[in-house]
This record gives structure tokens, C-alpha cells and sequence, in this order.
DNA sequence: CAGTGAGCGAGCTTCCGCTTGACTT
């Protein structure tokens, strides 16, 4: 048996510090945490100075288990938890839930995996810091303490199972102050000019040259006066000019910056890359990626200046070390990296290699030369014209770390860009005008939040980690604050003046989509109420700048300035008073009352209600009637719908007319548009408007319907009728009870036998969907 | 899967940050 016992909190590590250290030491893992806040009375017994009340959670009571019991064969126990708040808790937990004395424990810190970090880390053992512990027990109370208590309010007050805290309520606020910037935007437009010229060069050939007008004009008038000038002008290069500048790598890795570029490059949600680089982590390929640090080891620098010179030569080297630019950053790890810079690919699944590559591209680029670009500006001008033309151009020189990675932006660039080359001109050319045309534009709202662009924002602020960005992005979906949806866009007017070579004006006007958005956040009608509810009874909690005051007190705990009681005294008890008051409060009323409805005088409003957002119609003479209800549609707010269109709402559903002496109704429900008839639904989701669809083309519909549907059924056997042979979306597939089975390709479906289908299906696993609904219903 | 919309008011929900797993019949 080992002499020595190493603790960590990642297996994987576990697996690779066994690998440096001797046969005396035994290395074993934590699985993060190990103790909890019990859940009754929120685990703190705040009269007896904020105690907090731990347990060992269900499912780590077989880690603390073994723990223990390798513990006490060891002769010494190396506490070698992460370097930072949260581990020098773990090590103090592991202390005390195996019950180890001061005598046998040693604690230690690296902040690289390499052999001679670890070695040099046994030779300097130290203490566990207990103002750093009392620091992160601080942190841990002070979360549970406005979770916990705000949560119920909550439910009281709002909707049962709403939940609030120190980041999530951040979050949505966020996203809810986002889309009311986006409804208030009000889009001016103004109009942008291109000029299009030609010139003979030296060779002969005719070139062209496009180039903007410094300004946007205002409206059509101006346009037309500036395009009236334009058409009597001499154009000349008023001048070129030539400036050389360098572009620089960004830092390696971060778990924020990963999930960005992983976001705009590769499509991943947040939780798809972290699951990714779970799996590269734990193959060995890449460093812990739940990090928020950009430095890199001595090694990896050196291995980093190894890879590119011999891959694209010493000139494309340059050492680099970054500095973090989020203040409350821990950094006990690396940046994310390779762990062996000599590999920049892998042989596993697409996604893997995919993410594992850019990781690597990244980190290179890192350590890699500027890119040097000239950048070239032509002006034009013209007598009696005060604006002038400007043509942008840019020439690489040197490639540098372009070679090998460019980092994506955030920004939806539209029409600007194409800086491309341009073509040889000299000051004082003449040009001829090809054409200069006016194209309306409108200026944009803010952009709604990604989940990555959220991530960013909430990094900036400093408030979550990298270890919980992505389950608080899931968390605000989960209790109905949020939504990542599709969005239509809707047609708009621009109008197009162009000055034509002739001198004539020509005048269009052309529709563009405008609106649309795909993969973006949306906020629900009670992420609002909460939102505006918090706003208004705790204000500090919701302000942006709350966790960065929480974290200074937490820094000065830790370093034995401020006491953990005396922090958590002055937060609780104002907080807790105006927890009590808010609980004597009247429940909000999510009511907007939008007017009447001109053909009844009947009151028309809107409200959150049991199953969500609905318009209703009261009789004022006739209180004690029923309301009519219509539930809004999922692109609609309570607090911007107008009355025309909550009006609309009761058109629908609609009786269409009668077939086959059965009623035909078009309506909208839980999937979209749709036609009813005989009790049978057709979706109309794209082709037709439920409030427009005539009786022919829903007979159409309906007709239609009954062809598919026909031509579903290859086969029902008649031994079993819940077996049968089914024309799916993807193909003929069986369907045995609610078992879904591929067929084999190479027969013709019909052809198979009742014992052939029962052989299949019982061949095949169960399908995600039953695996996971056995799971819940377990728990 | 194409609906509902109130009321009995049990007993439950909820936080953030660290880490991966997944019994057997």
C-alpha cells in the first residue's frame, strides 16, 4: 500500500499526476465538491453566527467512502485541490468529512500539470489557509441566503417553482433589458452612396473602382440634389494614401472565449462545447477547460515555439504572454491548450476533432508573429462637390499568425467589407462615373443575446464562472425565463436612386427581410414581471455591479481584513427585512387593458395567466359572463401587443366553410397553423394564413393530407397491430408499440415477416427519448 | 398533439460552484 495519499479534483488529472509521482504515492479524486448546505433551514443556523450546516450529498457518499478508506492507510494525505477558493474549500472539506488530523495532511498547489510543477509543489507543502475558506463559505451562504430566500416570494407572489439568485437573476435581466431596447428602437433611415468609375490604365485595360461616400445623406431630397451635381462632375483621385499597420493574436482559450468562437465558427450551443472538450480533456488531448485564464505554462511555450518552427519556420514565431482582462479572474489552471502542440489533429468524431482543432489553431496563432497588412485609401473628389468618395483597400505583407487562425466577431456585418485590392491609381487620375447609386438603409437595433454572446457579457461583469456559464444558460430555459427561438423576419420598403452614366435618374423600390433572427435569446412575459418585481423590491441584488461588491469583501476575507459574520451580518439583515416587507405586498398584476372591441364595446386585455399569456374580452354591463379567451402567439409580448392585433386573436378559430357536410376550421395551436377536420389536424405551417385560407385550398389541404396518410401504412400485421412498417419523414422504418426501428436498407420494406419485425425490434436499444423519461420517473 | 383560463390548498419547488456518472430485473 502507498505511503502517500494525493488528492485532486478531476479523475483525469488524478490519472496523470500518478504517472510523475513514485510508487509511494497513491492518487485518488474528489469529484469537486464533497459536502453541501443541507437543504432544510437553508443549511446556515444564522443565529449562531451564520453556521453553516453541511452534508454529503447522496451521490457522493461512496467518494467520501473510499476516500476514508484509503485515508486512513496512508501515512500522509496530499491535499492537492485547485489553487484557488473554491479548492482550498474542497481540501478543508476532505479534512474534515474523513476526519484526517493536522499532523497527517499536506496541503499543496500547482497551477500546471507538468512533472516538475508537480514534484516541486511535494517539496513545499503548506497549511490549509483558512481566511481563503472562510472566504468561499462566505460566497457559498451568501448565495443560498438570496436564493433561497427570494425564491419563495417568488412563488408566492408571481408563479410556483420560479427561482432567483445572485447570477441567474442577472442574467435574464440582461436579456429582458436587451428586448425592450429592441422594441423601443425606432429605425431611422438614410442613404448610403457607392460610386462606380472607370479609368484606362498604363496597359491599356479598363478598370473599375468602386468607392462610398464619407457620409450617409439624409433623405430622398438630398439625394437627389447631391445626384444632380454628381451628373455634371469631373471625378478625380483626389488623393492615395498608404499605411501600413500590424494585426495582432488573440489570447489562447478561455472557457468564455471558447464557447464564443465554438458559438460563431463551429454552431455549438455552450453545452455541446463543454461536453466536446469534456471528452478531449479526459482522452489527454487538451488541458482542463473550465478555466479563466490566457497564460501558458513554461512548457507550453517552449513546445508552442517548438510546432511553428518547424512547421512554418522561425520567422512565424514570437513569444507572447497575456494578461487577464476579467478583474475577479482565479486562475488556477492553464489556458486551454494542447497538451502536445505537435498534434493538430486527431482522429475521433467530427465534432471532437473539429473543436480540438481550433483549440489548437488558437493556441498556435498565440504564439505567433503580427500580421503585417497596408492598408490603402483612395479619395475622390470633384469641383463643386464638398463630399468626397473613399475606396478602402487592404494588402496582406506579411501573413504571420493569419496562416494558421482569425478570430470571428460578433458583429452581423452586412454591407460592410469587401476590402479587397484595389487597382493601381495615381493621385490627380480622371475618372469616369459609371454610376453612383443611393441605397436606403435603416439603422439597426442592439442584437438580441447568443447564449456565447451572453457568456461574454456575463464574464465582463464578472459574475458566474466558467464552470457554471453553461448551466446557468440552461437554468434561465428551464424555469421558463427564456427562449432560444427562430423569428421570422418581416418585408420592408428600401428605396434605390440610382444616377445612371446618361445623366438620367432611375428610382426603385425593392422589399428586404428585415428582423429575422435565428438561435437568439428571447425573454418570456414572466421573465418581465420577475424581473421588473426584483427590480423594484431589491434593487442592490439586481444591480450589475452587485457581485463585483461581493467579491471585494470576499477578497478581503480572505485576506483576514473583514470577518465572514461580519460580512454576512450587514448583507442579511437589511436584506432580510426587506425580504419580510416584500412578503406583505400585493401580488402584481400583469393586466394591460388595450380598449374596446368596435363591434361589441366589449373590453379588450391581456394578462399572464395559468397556462400563459392570453387576451380576453369582458362584457362591462355583464360582469358575471364569461370572458372570451384567446391565447397570444409566441411572437407576441403583453406589453407590446396592440388592441388591433390582440382583436385578431378572436378571429381565430375560424370556420372556414363545410365539407363533406363537416365543419372546416383553420386555427393556430401549439405547433403552428392549422386546419381541422372530422376531427382530423393538417398543419398549414408555411403555405397558408389560418386567417386567409379559402375553402378550396383547405380542401386542397385536407385532400392532400389523405394521400400521405394513405401511403403510410406499408404494412400493419395482424398478428400484432401495434406492429407495423410506416413511410416516415426519413423513410420506411417500423414501428413496434412505441419502439421506433430502422429497416435494413437492402429489401424491400413490404417484404419483411411478423417474426423478422418482433427479431428486429427486440435487436435494437431503446430509444433516447424512453431512456430518459425511465430516468425522470425514477427520480 | 391541436385545450385549458377557478377553486379546495397537501407538499413541494429554489441558490452557486466544484466535478463526472449511469445499480438490477
Amino acid at each position: 500500500m502507498a505511503k502517500n495519499l494525493v488528492i485532486v479534483e478531476s479523475p483525469a488529472k488524478a490519472k496523470t499526476i500518478e504517472s510523475y509521482l513514485g510508487k509511494e504515492f497513491l492518487v485518488a479524486s474528489s469529484y469537486g465538491h464533497i459536502r453541501d448546505l443541507e437543504k432544510k433551514n437553508k443549511g446556515i443556523d444564522i443565529d449562531n453566527h451564520f453556521r453553516p450546516v453541511y452534508k454529503i450529498p447522496e451521490d457522493k457518499k461512496n467518494v467520501v467512502k473510499e476516500l476514508k478508506k484509503l485515508a486512513q492507510k496512508a501515512e500522509a494525505i496530499w491535499l492537492a485541490t485547485d489553487e484557488d477558493r473554491e479548492g482550498e474549500a474542497i481540501s478543508w472539506h476532505l479534512k474534515e468529512a474523513l476526519e484526517l488530523s493536522d499532523k497527517k495532511i499536506k496541503r499543496i498547489v500547482f497551477d500546471e500539470i507538468t512533472k516538475k510543477a508537480i514534484l516541486d509543489a511535494i517539496e513545499n507543502p503548506r497549511g490549509i489557509d483558512y481566511n481563503l475558506v472562510n472566504a468561499q463559505q462566505a460566497r457559498r451562504v451568501l448565495d443560498r441566503l438570496v436564493g433561497f430566500e427570494l425564491s419563495p416570494i417568488l412563488w408566492k407572489k408571481i408563479r410556483t417553482k420560479l427561482s432567483a439568485g445572485r447570477v441567474q437573476s442577472v442574467a435574464v435581466r440582461l436579456i429582458v433589458e436587451r428586448e425592450r431596447e429592441i422594441d423601443a428602437f425606432v429605425p431611422e433611415s438614410r442613404f448610403k452612396v457607392v460610386g462606380l468609375f472607370s479609368f484606362v490604365d498604363e496597359q491599356g485595360n479598363e478598370q473599375q473602382l468602386k468607392a462610398e461616400l464619407a457620409r450617409f445623406l439624409k433623405d430622398e431630397k438630398e439625394v437627389e440634389e447631391f445626384l444632380s451635381k454628381c451628373s455634371t462632375a469631373d471625378f478625380i483621385v483626389e488623393d492615395v494614401e498608404k499605411k501600413p499597420f500590424k494585426r495582432s493574436p488573440a489570447a489562447p482559450f478561455t472557457t468564455s472565449t471558447l464557447q464564443q468562437e465554438a458559438a460563431r465558427k463551429l454552431r455549438y450551443s455552450v453545452s455541446r462545447t463543454m461536453l466536446i472538450a469534456q471528452k478531449l480533456y479526459e482522452a489527454g488531448y487538451i488541458t482542463y477547460m473550465r478555466t479563466d485564464s490566457v497564460n501558458l505554462s513554461d512548457f507550453a511555450l517552449d513546445a508552442a515555439e517548438q510546432a511553428i518552427k518547424n512547421d512554418f519556420g522561425s520567422k512565424y514565431h514570437h513569444k507572447r504572454t497575456y494578461q487577464t482582462k476579467s478583474a475577479n479572474a482565479q486562475e488556477a489552471h492553464e489556458a486551454i491548450r494542447p497538451t502536445d502542440f505537435s498534434r493538430e489533429t486527431i482522429s475521433a468524431s467530427k465534432d471532437e476533432k473539429a473543436l480540438y482543432e481550433l483549440i489548437w489553431k488558437r493556441a498556435i496563432a498565440s504564439q505567433m508573429s503580427d500580421a503585417e497588412i497596408e492598408r490603402t485609401t483612395i479619395k475622390i473628389s470633384a469641383k463643386g462637390l464638398s463630399d468626397q468618395f473613399t475606396a478602402k483597400g487592404e494588402v496582406i505583407l506579411f501573413d504571420g499568425f493569419l496562416k494558421v487562425y482569425l478570430e470571428d466577431s460578433d458583429e452581423e456585418n452586412g454591407e460592410n467589407g469587401e476590402e479587397g485590392i484595389l487597382p493601381p491609381v495615381k493621385k490627380g487620375l480622371k475618372l469616369k462615373m459609371e454610376s453612383i447609386t443611393a441605397t436606403e438603409r435603416f439603422t439597426r437595433p442592439p442584437a438580441r443575446y447568443t447564449e456565447a454572446s451572453l457568456v461574454k457579457k456575463l464574464e465582463e461583469l464578472g459574475i458566474g464562472r466558467p464552470s457554471t456559464y453553461a448551466p446557468t444558460i440552461s437554468t434561465i430555459q428551464k424555469r421558463g425565463y427564456v427562449h432560444k427561438e427562430e423569428r421570422q423576419g418581416k418585408e420592408r420598403e428600401y428605396k434605390v436612386i440610382s444616377l445612371l452614366q446618361n445623366g438620367k435618374l432611375k428610382k426603385e423600390i425593392k422589399t428586404e427581410i428585415t428582423g429575422a433572427d435565428k438561435g437568439k435569446l428571447f425573454p418570456t412575459d414572466i421573465a418581465m414581471m420577475v424581473t421588473d418585481f426584483l427590480i423594484e423590491h431589491f434593487p442592490e441584488i439586481m444591480d450589475y455591479q452587485f457581485t463585483a461588491r461581493v467579491e471585494e469583501e470576499l477578497d478581503e476575507i480572505a485576506i483576514g481584513k473583514l470577518e465572514y459574520e461580519e460580512m454576512l451580518k450587514e448583507f442579511y439583515f437589511p436584506f432580510h427585512e426587506k425580504v419580510e416587507k416584500t412578503g406583505e405586498v400585493e401580488r402584481p398584476s400583469s393586466e394591460r387593458i388595450l380598449g374596446k372591441d368596435p363591434q361589441t364595446g366589449w373590453i379588450v386585455s391581456v394578462r399572464l395567466a395559468r397556462f400563459g399569456p392570453v387576451a380576453q374580452k369582458t362584457d362591462p354591463n355583464n360582469p358575471e359572463a364569461k370572458p372570451i379567451y384567446a391565447a397570444l402567439r409566441k411572437d407576441q409580448k403583453l406589453e407590446t401587443i396592440t388592441l388591433e392585433e390582440a382583436l385578431d386573436l378572436f378571429k381565430l378559430p375560424r370556420v372556414v366553410g363545410e365539407y363533406e357536410g363537416k365543419e372546416v376550421v383553420a386555427a393556430i395551436g401549439r405547433f403552428g397553423p392549422y386546419i381541422r377536420h372530422d376531427d382530423k389536424f393538417v398543419s398549414i405551417k408555411k403555405q397558408f394564413d389560418p386567417y386567409t385560407i379559402t375553402l378550396e385550398e383547405a380542401i386542397q389541404v385536407i385532400d392532400a393530407k389523405r394521400v400521405s396518410d394513405s401511403e403510410k401504412y406499408i404494412k400493419v400485421f395482424d398478428e400484432d397491430p401495434s406492429y407495423q412498417i410506416l413511410n416516415g419523414r426519413w423513410g420506411p422504418y417500423l414501428k413496434a408499440g412505441k419502439k421506433n426501428v430502422k429497416l435494413p436498407k437492402d429489401r424491400e420494406p413490404s417484404s419483411f415477416t411478423f417474426e423478422e419485425c418482433v427479431a428486429l425490434a427486440n435487436n435494437t436499444e431503446e430509444t433516447k427519448e424512453k431512456k430518459k423519461g425511465r430516468k425522470k420517473s425514477k427520480g
